[in-house]
DNA sequence: CGTTACCTGAAA
DNA sequence: TTTCAGGTAACG
């Protein structure tokens, strides 16, 4: 569930409360440790008990505990994933699937409905991340490196977008809301969006990155930050699971398909896909 | 490339 | 009962 937004707004929650502490007892649901991580528990146990957390870092929709042996700790929420802070005798939380004991009184505690998330443990995080595509609120993602992106391709523009190899942090909440900003039907084929269409879209996505870390995630059912509380930017989406609902732009409904195999939302009246270039050939 | 599977619900 | 779900990996 959780995009770009929410796992950044984690990573803040956390990075002051983790940074320090040092690992008492790792505690996993026999039911879900198969799932989580590929590393057996007491492999797990071993690379984290007694290590002193030094660095929270994010890449894509990855956390990157740094630790003081080196390695890292590594994450990822995937759909219903959570993690969130709570003292040691504090009651389980809703799904709640494993416990990171810290030395200071306090505990991650992780909780995953749908147990897709998955824990692991790397010498370099590059074995995990390497292969993700630039950070979309870097600099190095400009508008001439979306164009290259999205030239020739005929795979629909929102499913480049989704493609974590591409660009690394944009999910379908995010995609939906840029593409909409952007003017830019959701289905349109990436080559066929015009220059200035992916200047607008460029921005846009930066645009509704920004916004939903400013307000702190969008809660549309599972997402909570690291205290347990709801972010605030499902309230100001345009399009995503409106629906049936009035354009805010322009009143007409909003409609829902299916693209790259994802529900998609968009405004058929202001989201156009560009005009057929009449063929001179063929 | 698109589709299916992973798992467990919530909602229609 | 059926469909849908903030994601990704493994299919064909």
């Amino acid at each position: 569930m959780p995009e770009l937004p929410e796992v950044e707004t984690i990573r803040r929650d956390l990075e002051p409360l983790v940074v320090g502490q040092t690992v008492a007892a790792v505690e996993v649901d026999p039911g879900t440790i198969d799932l989580l991580t590929d590393l057996p528990i007491d492999a797990l146990r071993a690379g984290l008990v007694g290590r002193r957390f030094v660095s929270l870092g994010r890449r894509g929709k990855y956390l990157l505990f740094g630790m003081d042996d080196g390695r890292t700790f590594v994450t990822h929420l995937r759909m219903t994933g959570r993690l969130v802070w709570r003292k040691a005798d504090d009651p389980a939380i809703e799904y709640e699937r494993g416990r990171i004991a810290l030395d200071g009184g306090h505990e991650l505690r992780w909780s995953d409905l749908r147990k897709f998330g998955t824990w692991d443990i790397v010498d370099d995080p590059a074995e995990v991340v390497g292969k993700l595509g630039p950070e979309p609120l870097d600099e190095e993602f400009t508008a001439a490196f979306l164009r290259k992106l999205l030239a020739g391709r005929t795979a629909p523009v929102k499913a480049v977008l989704l493609d974590q190899r591409r660009v690394a942090g944009l999910g379908n909440i995010y995609v939906d809301e840029a593409l909409y900003q952007a003017r830019i039907r959701p289905d349109t084929a990436a080559g066929e969006v015009s220059r200035g269409a992916v200047s607008r879209l460029h921005v846009a996505c930066r645009e509704v990155l920004e916004r939903g870390i400013e307000n702190r995630g969008a809660s549309f059912s599972d997402y909570v930050d690291a205290q347990g509380d709801p972010g605030r930017q499902h309230m100001y989406v345009q399009v995503f699971r409106r629906d049936g609902k009035p354009c805010y732009a322009c009143g007409a409904e909003i409609v829902r398909s299916v693209v790259g195999g994802r529900g998609t939302h968009f405004c058929p009246r202001c989201q156009r896909r560009p005009r057929r270039r009449r063929s001179t050939t063929s």
